[in-house]
Formats: structure tokens, C-alpha cells, sequence
RNA sequence: GGUCGCGUAGCUCAGCUGGAUAGAGCAGCAGCCUUCUAAGCUGCGGGUCACAGGUUCGAAUCCUGUCGCGAUCACCA
């Protein structure tokens, strides 16, 4: 890395110089702003207490050693504290050189120690996915593909939440009202099936409750009064008793449910390495809840729940086992961690589950560190934001959730009508085209999410349809058409240019020095990214890549109209920035088309 | 009420591990296709970085307070 250079033979300056040996860390190195000559900034305001001497004479002094000792620095100028470098050629040259034939650079090519356990999506069965899960979908995958590129193994985990009793509504309602209807006979996704009922039952609940509160109840009362709520209870006690009529209708609807997530997952292109069912682990977790009671990290109540104090750790008492016995949510948490931290032994265990469950992992990791378990500062809780709609919260209650499939057609709707009007696809096979508009469709749609920082709520409006243009998908993945189409006009292919091209007579231009340097960036922003867990750090790289890219095509010729050496140069250059676009969209679970 | 997060252009967002005159896209206006794909490129207008203090040579960025918005504090998950 240049800045590396710079700062080591900075550090040499300053020895010789002032007589005194600094940290490297003490130093700041930064690209040089756009309106001032130069490409790496050394900041000098920090190093005047060690050389005693103006701003202005510290870059000076320093920028002359630089120039003299280090062959990387051509020369520079000073302006007030900034000491602008700018870099030889060579050095670009050099980079280019050392990097162009690898397909794959900047993406990790042998593991690292250290692996990562990765939870994301964990639906409900009760209902279909909607804009929310989309997010947190995508977020997730986006995040185990950045890790895998640095290097970590990545175990992706998805803990289908498919019991309690909110299934029960859902199961209850088409046991009253279905009249057998499966997803074969009505065409209906599972996942929609199983949704409708459960609206359903929240259709018929809330009339009960209207009818109840007009004869007297209070809104409460008349809550948990209502007969189908009474109804829905019973049969998660049914359930939990293993009833075998209850559990069959269980089985056949989570598998409706189950069979129409695959669909979901696959078209958004999401995947799992391990799936774990709720119903299978919820009570793990008792067992190390006792283990706690019996050391006295927890304590039992007089109605024989179990709590753990938490309020000297800021927090408050929490329940952790009912006073029947049976586990809460939180239980079956500390159980599941327990598990994977024995399956895998992971450096980190990442949970991609929205910012309202910030207070749910803080609890969590006090627990398990009051049980004694050092790794709970392993967990992450990658809390992303929610997605809102102009109107505020999707609420299902309303009717505003955004569906993830009638989302994904809407996008397909969308990039097939923009692609026909701009006559893109002439000389298209019919499934070429329909490849083309998913591809699109799914692009515009993941950058759209994957671009916002995921700590941040963000807003979805679904009157004004993803854009097309712009800090898009599709203009990334126009950008990358364009390259493609020069390579396939090149004569020979990049490999071949590689073999014979004469490093000594590339001459480059302020452009291409520019894309060269956004493309020596690249390794570093793909560790950023999955140091910080944030996908809209590598999405608005490459965004700045594609920019570079299109100005630089703009007014520059690539392949026609030039000398042979240069045009060699030139379309490696492209051929490198398309790779780099390919594998960095492929991060973001964004595929990239030959033509467009 | 306690805790946590957010507040940057008309709109959607970058920048936040402190550095030069705060950036993009969309929307608006004006240009660029007899040359490699115009889903592109160039230019113009648009800002009290919520507000007030503080730390610093230097603050959108760090600290404190205020205001606004949101989340959360269940024998729900």
C-alpha cells in the first residue's frame, strides 16, 4: 500500500530530521483533494511540536527528503499544514502490473484462521416475507459473502421461528374457515396461504373484540376474551402437549410455509448453511438457566419463575423461566449460543436482527457473561434499521406491507418496461431478455437496500419506483455492459494481452491514474467492510468506481483510433475495473450482465 | 420517565477512527450521440451539517446540554 510507503519513510524524515522516532500511527495520510495538485496528503500539524518549526518548513523539509530518498515520491507542494505528494507513474504501473492477471483480486484467496457464525432472516411461519426481512436478508448474505472474501469461514444460520402463538392463529383459522384449501388447490404460494389465515384470523378477532367492548369489556378484556383468541390459546396447549392432530395440521402448514420461503430465498438468492427450527431448540437453554440457579447467579421468585438481576448492569430483572417452567424467548437464545459456541468455537457470532432487539442482545451477553461465558463478548448484534414507508411503519394491521414477491415482480415489471422502451434488448432470445430484466430487477432492488448504512432506518416509497438511474444497480451494472462490450470488440482476449504487454510503454493519463487508485483501494475496502459488518461501504465504493469508469469512457478512447500498445493498456485497465465491479457487486449478492 | 439510536441540499443518501472551499443521485435548468452501448457524460442553481456550549492549531465528525423523530424497558417473539 502507497500510504504505507509514504508513512514508513515519513517516519525516516522525521529521524533524521527532528531526531526523534514517532509512531507511525501519529501520522496522517490521506488522498489528496480534488482541487489540489498532487495524490497523497501528509497532514504536518500533529508533527510541529516534534520539529519546532512552521507548518509551511516542516512539509518542505519533509517533502524534500521524501523526494530524495523515497523513489515512490516524484515531488510536491505545500500549501499552509498539507504536504501534497505526488506519486510516480512507476508506482501505478507497478500496481497495475503485479494485480492485472489476477480475476480475483482484493477477494481472499486462502482462509484465515477464525470462523464467523452467522445468523440472518429467522421468519415467522405465520406469514410471508415482507420489505423488512428483505433487508435484513440481504444484509446478511451481503455480509457472510464480504466476510468469506476476507478470508473467515462463515457459517450462515437460519433459525425458523415456527412456533407459538401466532402460528396457532394462523392454523386455527383455516381450521375453521379453510374448507381444506391447500396451496395445489387455490395456486397460492404456502407462505401467502398461511399468511391469509392468519389475517384472517386477525379479521375475525377484531370484530370479536368491537363486540365486545360495545357489551361492556374493556379493551383488554375483551383482548384475550375474545373466543378465537381463547381458541388460538388452548391449541398452543394442545400443541405443547403434543397433540397429534394439532401437530399434523403443524406439520403440513409450516411446510407450506417453508416450501414458499424456499421460493423467496432463491429468487433473492439468499442461502443458508444450517437451518435450526424453534420448535427443536426452545428448550435449550433451561438447563443452563438452572446451572445458574444453582450457583446463585439467578434467583427463583415466590410463583417459581426464575429472573436474573441485571440492574447493576444498567438493566433491569428479566424472566427466564416462566413460573410453570417452561422457557421464554431469551432461553432459548442463551441455549442456541451455547450450542454454536461448541459446534464451532467462532471468533465472532453475528446476529443480523433489526435495532427494536438491542435491548433483547444486551441482555443476552449479560447473562451469558454472568454465567461465566467469556466468549459472549463474541456476539454481535448487527441491529439494522427499520424500513419505513412515507406513511411511517408497514403495519400489517393496515394493510402497508410491502411483500418481498410482489416486490421482486414489480421490480421485474419495472426493468423489463425501462429496458423495451431504451430497445436494449434487440437481438435477444426471449429467455435472454427474462434473465436480463430479473437481473436488473434484483440489482436495482439489493443496491437500493444495500447502499444505506445499516444502522440507519431508511425509507421505501413505493409510489415513486426504484430508480434506474443514478447511485443505482443498473447503472453499475450498465457500466459493467460497457466494459464487456469492448472486450468482446478487442481482437484477442485479456488473457492474451496480459501475455504481451509492454509495461515500459505505458504512459497513463491523469484519468487512468485516478481509476488506479480507486482500484489499489479496493482491498482495503473490502476489510473495512466487514470490519464494520456494513455492505453500503463497498456498495458506494464500487458506485465511485463505475463513475470513474464511465468519465473515463466518456472521453477517452479505449480501443478505436489509437496506437496498439495503448489500446492494450487501456482495455486491461477496463478489463481489471470490470472485474473488480463483477466481484464486488457479486459481494452484494448483485449478478452483473454481458449486455445490456 | 429510564436507556439506546438518528437529525447533512426540495427528496433519498455519502462523508463521521477530527484536516483544505461539506459531496453524490433524484427532481429543475442548459448542453453533448456521422467515433468503443446516451440506463451515459459535461455544466448551472441549490446548505445555519437540528440548536447551544466545550475540547483543539483545526469540528458535520469528539464531549456536554437542549429540541425533534424513532426504538425499547412483557410470564410476546
Amino acid at each position: 500500500m502507497i500510504s504505507e510507503i509514504i508513512a514508513g519513510n515519513t517516519v525516516d524524515a522525521v529521524e533524521h530530521l527532528f531526531g526523534q522516532k514517532i509512531d507511525k500511527h501519529l501520522l496522517q495520510i490521506e488522498k489528496t483533494n480534488r482541487d489540489y495538485e498532487g495524490d497523497f496528503t501528509l497532514i504536518v500539524f500533529p508533527l510541529l511540536r516534534i520539529a519546532k518549526k512552521s507548518p509551511e518548513e516542516t512539509a518542505r523539509l519533509i517533502g524534500d527528503y521524501l523526494t530524495a530518498h523515497c523513489d515512490e515520491i516524484k515531488g510536491y507542494n505545500v500549501i499552509k499544514g498539507f504536504l501534497n505528494l505526488a506519486v510516480s507513474d512507476n508506482y501505478w504501473i507497478e500496481f497495475f502490473k503485479n494485480n492485472i492477471a489476477d480475476e480475483k483480486y482484493g477477494i481472499a484467496k486462502t482462509k484465515k484462521p477464525g470462523t464467523v457464525v452467522l445468523e440472518y432472516s429467522s421468519p415467522n411461519t405465520n406469514k410471508p416475507l415482507h420489505l423488512g426481512h428483505v433487508r435484513n436478508n440481504l444484509l446478511g448474505f451481503s455480509l457472510g459473502e464480504i466476510l468469506k472474501a476476507n478470508g473467515k469461514k462463515v457459517i450462515r444460520v437460519n433459525l425458523i421461528n415456527d412456533r407459538g402463538i401466532h402460528i396457532c392463529k394462523s392454523m386455527l383459522a383455516w381450521m375453521k374457515w379453510g374448507e381444506g384449501e391447500t396451496p395445489e388447490k387455490s395456486q397460492l404460494k404456502g407462505d401467502q396461504l398461511v399468511g391469509k389465515y392468519y389475517v384472517l384470523f386477525d379479521k375475525k378477532h377484531k370484530e370479536q373484540i368491537a363486540d365486545l367492548v360495545h357489551r361492556g369489556f374493556t379493551d383488554d378484556d375483551a383482548y384475550a376474551n375474545a373466543p378465537v383468541m381463547k381458541e388460538a390459546k388452548e391449541l398452543l396447549s394442545k400443541w405443547e402437549n403434543a397433540d397429534e392432530e394439532t401437530l399434523e395440521i403443524w406439520h403440513t402448514m409450516n411446510n407450506w410455509a417453508y416450501q414458499g420461503f424456499e421460493t423467496t430465498y432463491k429468487r433473492l438468492g439468499v442461502a443458508f448453511d444450517e437451518v435450526n427450527y424453534e420448535s427443536k431448540v426452545y428448550l435449550d437453554g433451561k438447563r443452563l438457566v438452572l446451572e445458574g440457579l444453582d450457583q446463585g447467579i439467578f434467583y427463583r421468585k415466590e410463583d417459581s419463575s426464575v429472573w436474573a438481576d441485571l440492574k447493576s448492569e444498567g438493566l433491569d430483572e428479566k424472566l427466564l423461566l416462566r413460573s410453570d417452567g417452561t422457557s421464554v424467548y431469551i432461553t432459548q437464545d442463551i441455549g442456541t449460543a451455547e450450542r454454536r459456541y461448541e459446534a464451532y468455537s467462532p471468533e465472532k457470532m453475528i446476529y443480523v436482527v433489526g435495532n427494536e432487539q438491542i435491548y433483547h442482545f444486551d441482555v443476552l451477553k449479560n447473562i451469558l457473561k454472568k454465567l461465566g461465558r467469556k466468549w459472549a463478548d463474541n456476539i454481535v448484534h448487527l441491529s439494522y434499521g427499520m424500513v419505513e414507508l412515507p406513511h411511517g411503519r408497514m403495519k400489517s394491521r393496515e394493510g402497508t406491507v410491502v411483500d418481498a414477491d410482489d416486490l421482486m415482480d414489480e421490480m421485474y415489471n419495472t426493468a423489463k418496461m425501462t429496458t423495451e422502451e431504451l430497445g436494449k434488448t434487440e437481438g435477444f432470445s426471449k429467455e435472454e431478455s427474462v434473465q436480463l430484466y430479473e437481473m436488473l430487477g434484483q440489482g436495482a432492488l439489493k443496491y437500493y437496500m444495500l447502499k444505506v448504512d445499516p444502522k440507519k432506518n431508511m425509507l421505501f416509497n413505493p409510489e415513486e419506483s426504484i430508480d434506474f438511474n443514478g447511485n443505482t444497480g443498473p447503472f453499475i451494472q450498465y457500466t459493467h455492459a460497457r466494459i464487456q462490450s469492448i472486450l468482446r470488440k478487442s481482437e484477442q482476449s485479456p488473457q492474451n494481452l496480459v501475455a504481451e504487454i509492454d509495461y515500459d510503454s505505458i504512459n497513463i493519463l491523469p484519468v487512468e491514474k485516478e481509476l488506479l487508485i480507486h482500484l489499489a483501494g479496493f482491498p482495503e475496502v473490502l476489510q473495512n467492510a466487514g470490519d464494520q459488518y456494513s455492505p453500503a461501504t463497498l456498495a458506494n465504493y464500487i458506485y465511485e468506481l463505475a463513475k470513474l469508469f464511465n468519465h473515463y469512457y466518456q472521453d477517452t478512447p479505449i480501443l478505436k483510433r489509437i496506437d496498439e500498445k495503448t489500446a492494450t493498456f487501456r482495455v486491461l485497465l477496463s478489463w481489471f475495473t470490470g472485474n473488480v465491479i463483477r466481484n464486488g457487486m457479486a459481494l452484494l449478492g448483485i449478478k452483473v450482465p454481458q449486455k445490456m
